[in-house]
DNA sequence: TTCGACCATGTAATCGTTTCCACGAGATGA
DNA sequence: TCATCTCGTGGAAACGATTACATGGTCGAA
């Protein structure tokens, strides 16, 4: 590999005349900037990041984990932080925890080591060392989508309570009265957060959430049919699942077609997050939408605040509710099911 | 932040006997072991990677350039890709580069600059530089999904014509004689595969393709909607629509959807890689199948072998047909429907 | 006892940058 | 004319690790 010295040693200057010259350093005479930039570019010169910086502690690079990138609403969320960081100037490295405590650990861990600038993460709970670490270490941290209870770090997340009082609405509207929950785990904010809207909504209407009908699933498409099936064998089933991510309303819909039902005659369904596939499911799925690429964006932001040394504020952006056809016909509003 | 320097003077040794105790290097009395841990633990030592990088040349990571993120197909690669580098010791960037040459450009040249051990890259097309660059240069490179021709590089793909020459069987058998496709970019090898694979399979049946059922797409949802639109604005629409990726499915299904016509009765579906998502839509999604998951794991086998010294040989995998409902009842086989 | 082998440790060079400081040459001002 | 200032440049010290080489001590064999 071409180092800095081949290049000053074949542009007959110093390494310092040539470090200076490659990055725009404002005194350096033009005929050595002309013969720095043709010797680099005859060398095929290209600067070590590694050494750089090593020597000015920066790496112009942030670490970001998620909880999942087999889940789109998560691969949308990278995407936008990917886009934003290279508009400002940053590389994004990402982790994915597959939802697994130790892998967060370990994705933040590597992150740390590798000295990033700063570190937006989606944690999993509370049970994550080096993530807790993090956040009480002097590496500026964001948390994006979930956070953790008690730790003082910026938060950029949506908050769904309002949206979720609204399907609630709908849901009773169409004269569902046994509706059911398939919740994140409970260790994670926006497990906690979903469940506890879902059953404020439900006691708007004056209705209970029973614990026959509150499914602990973990963000995954198979918990999600698990907790269907749990459903569905009950004596009294639920009129509505509710699930309360994307993948677990694929694992539902598993399920209820495996049994040969049908959505939503027979059992009606709603999930969070939306994603292009579900216009084309059969039926259409109702959901509630976040403002995905929004999140990234914003986050990201907070955190170049944070490395820049401004104080960063957290901030929350609404989810709002997309209806669709497997809840009932929107149009057939008022018609009792029971 | 603490270095080793820190440790060496809280442990009352020296750095390079730190260092050796660090890396279990043999020759280090228990003693000066413990001690060393000891104060690693106290201090809260993590050790520098950059700096550990700079000096032994190797940084145990690995590229990964992938074409679109928001495609399941490459974040399932990505996933497994992650996975299995993970069990060989080695950390995995992510580069996306959205079916964009430039972007590609940017995240190879970047990956480089990082000095990572070695580049898995599914080039858009022959057209980044740096791309090419990187195949000539000295840091191993492996191809994953598409290749540039000409250039000697490993490649590990599948190959789908047998399921193509398979699938177009299938439609046969259904009674479909006017046959749609719509490819990716002619300068991608999996564009090109496709369609002279799909060529040659109607050749087998007397079929001829026309130049007015070839949609050039671009592997995004939105040119599989143009396309579509553009069929289905013909004098004589095709039978079936055949997209050789999963989002210009999407995109067909959408434009579909807006004429209010039905899949298979009015026109026929089929999809190039299989994702959850296909077994919920309406109709189910008849697909060619990829063993994504295998093929990220032996590209990143193939690629230590390549870090390690070892020749790395090319590996192809075959896709396989998955018959659902997109394109008829399978049991009505042999019905004439014209 | 003495010599070589071996073991645990330390000293210092090194990786490729950036950047502080010093220096000489012109330019400027008194 | 001389002191001072600016400008372009080079020398050399960092950054934080690894590692070749040197060193001093212990031990077993002759």
């Amino acid at each position: 590999m071409v180092s800095i010295k081949d290049v000053a040693e074949s542009a007959g200057l110093s390494v310092a005349t040539v470090s200076r010259a490659l990055n725009g350093h404002p005194s350096v005479s033009d005929d050595a900037r002309e013969r720095v930039l043709a010797a680099a570019g005859t060398l095929g010169y290209r600067p070590n990041v590694v050494a750089r910086s090593l020597r000015t502690h920066r790496t112009g690079t942030i670490g970001l984990v998620i909880s999942d990138v087999l889940n789109p609403y998560f691969t949308e969320l990278a995407r936008a932080v990917e886009e934003e960081a290279r508009e400002l100037g940053y590389s994004v490295i990402i982790g994915n925890a597959d939802e697994r405590a130790d892998l967060e650990d370990h994705h933040v861990r590597g992150l740390l080591d590798r000295r990033i600038d700063g570190l937006l993460v989606s944690p999993a709970d509370g049970r994550s060392p080096m993530t807790l670490e993090a956040a009480a270490g002097d590496t500026p941290v964001v948390f994006v989508d979930r956070w953790i209870t008690g730790v003082d770090v910026p938060v950029v997340r949506s908050d769904g309570r309002t949206a979720i009082a609204d399907l609630v609405d709908h849901l009773h509207a169409l004269g569902h009265r046994r509706l059911a929950i398939i919740t994140g785990p409970a260790a994670t904010t926006t497990g906690r957060e979903r469940v506890d809207a879902f059953r404020a909504a439900l006691a708007v209407h004056g209705l209970a959430l029973p614990d026959e009908y509150v499914g602990r699933g973990d963000f995954q498409a198979e918990s999600g049919r698990v907790c269907t099936e749990r459903f569905l064998n009950l004596a009294e089933p639920p009129d509505v699942v509710f699930a309360t991510d994307n993948l677990m309303a694929l694992g539902a819909l598993d399920e209820i077609g495996a049994r040969g039902l049908r959505v939503p005659d027979d059992i009606a369904l709603a999930a969070f997050d939306d994603i292009p596939w579900f216009s084309h499911t059969d039926p259409p799925i109702t959901t509630i939408a976040q403002p995905t690429a929004e999140l990234g964006r914003v986050a990201v932001r907070a955190l170049t605040d944070l490395i820049a040394g401004a104080p960063a504020s957290s901030t929350v952006l609404p989810a709002h509710l997309v209806v669709r056809r497997s809840c009932g016909e929107p149009e057939t509003k008022g018609a009792t099911r029971e």
